[in-house]
DNA sequence: GAAGGCATGTAATGAGTTACATGATTAT
DNA sequence: ATAATCATGTAACTCATTACATGCCTTC
């Protein structure tokens, strides 16, 4: 009972790894990465390397067990403890404070288009457009492939994920028609 | 041309400041701060303290010029310079490499909902549907307010907003339902 | 003239990102 | 057997968050 100082706090990340380790029963940080890659990285990204640093700070508050391999590789396994899947289940269990963070730097563009000519709100618009219909195409793809075998609760994540790219997809073709008709007469698109 | 070093990179939070700033003659960051309370902060939140410590590093980098009050309360004034303003229009020239990132503690509970109890799923989908009425709400309300006055991008993204509010509301009912429909019947609902 | 709240700012800490690094495996 | 790519991990740095601090203004 040294050192009780700081309670722990456990950060949406820690949420997340926890969650994502308390579905399996041995895992290494690459394979979670491999996972977020094709599920809940699509709309919470964040770099590979949180999927190194959290587990450990997981470890070190008790909430994981670590395995490492004395082979080769020396790979890190990783498990969920007891106390781990309580902090988890009482996670859910809890109300959660909400706001939304919805960061697309197309809308923080677009929030500050009056600084940019209109050609290039134009250029904004396609691109975005394009891109939100890349990532619906993807979220399709994905969901077909994997719609017979996950989690049903993942599957409403990526079903709330195509919604979105299809909100997106609306919001961005409608600005383009509207700032393509703002084009003034003199300087007419080309391509 | 001492200390060429390190090439000046600038993150999604710089030019939200730089474009707040470049709106505006001269403003602290208490006046940003109230702005982006009702504008771009319902979307993307961060802490007032970044719009202290964000406007002092575009000063030390030269994108903003600082004016310090000799009077009492000493506030800093910023202003956007002419470095300041073209970083920012060769910002928004730029192609917008773009991974919406929708951060949602609901949906990261919702993504995790295998191992809560139905019980716990159906506050979920109930706390959520209520939060995200309340914010369509508040969304309508600011847009009535300000769609005469607001810069018309800026409207976009509040109208995005609320598009995005509209489709939360529909997918946690829709959920709500589904899951209402599953309670076993041996563990009615009270309430 | 005290109290409370709004206005304004700073310090400390840790999480998140970027960049690098190196050992296996596969393809050619 | 070499190159290329995959698998796995770490280090440095900076931003972002939390928490605190204090001055000014209003109101009673």
């Amino acid at each position: 009972m040294l050192d009780e100082a700081r309670p722990i706090v456990l950060t949406p990340t820690s949420y997340l790894v926890l969650g994502l380790i308390a579905g399996r029963d041995r895992v290494t940080s690459y394979e979670l990465k491999q996972f977020v890659a094709v599920s809940i990285g699509y709309f919470w990204p964040f770099p590979h390397s949180q999927l190194y640093a959290e587990p450990a700070r997981l470890v070190a508050v008790g909430l994981l067990a670590e395995d490492i391999e004395t082979a080769g590789r020396k790979r890190r396994y990783y498990a969920i403890t007891d106390a781990g899947r309580s902090a988890l289940t009482s996670w859910l269990e809890q109300p959660t404070e909400n706001r939304t963070e919805i960061r697309d730097l197309g809308l923080l563009k677009l929030f500050f288009a009056s600084h940019a000519g209109t050609s290039d709100r134009l250029r904004l618009a396609q691109d975005q457009l394009a891109a939100h219909e890349e990532m619906l195409k993807e979220y399709e793809e994905l969901h077909s492939r994997v719609s017979a075998l996950a989690d049903p609760w993942e599957l409403h994540t990526i079903e709330m994920g195509m919604r979105f790219e299809r909100l997106a997809v609306q919001f961005w073709s409608e600005l383009h028609r509207d700032i393509h008709g703002e084009i003034p007469r003199g300087n007419p698109l080309k391509d």
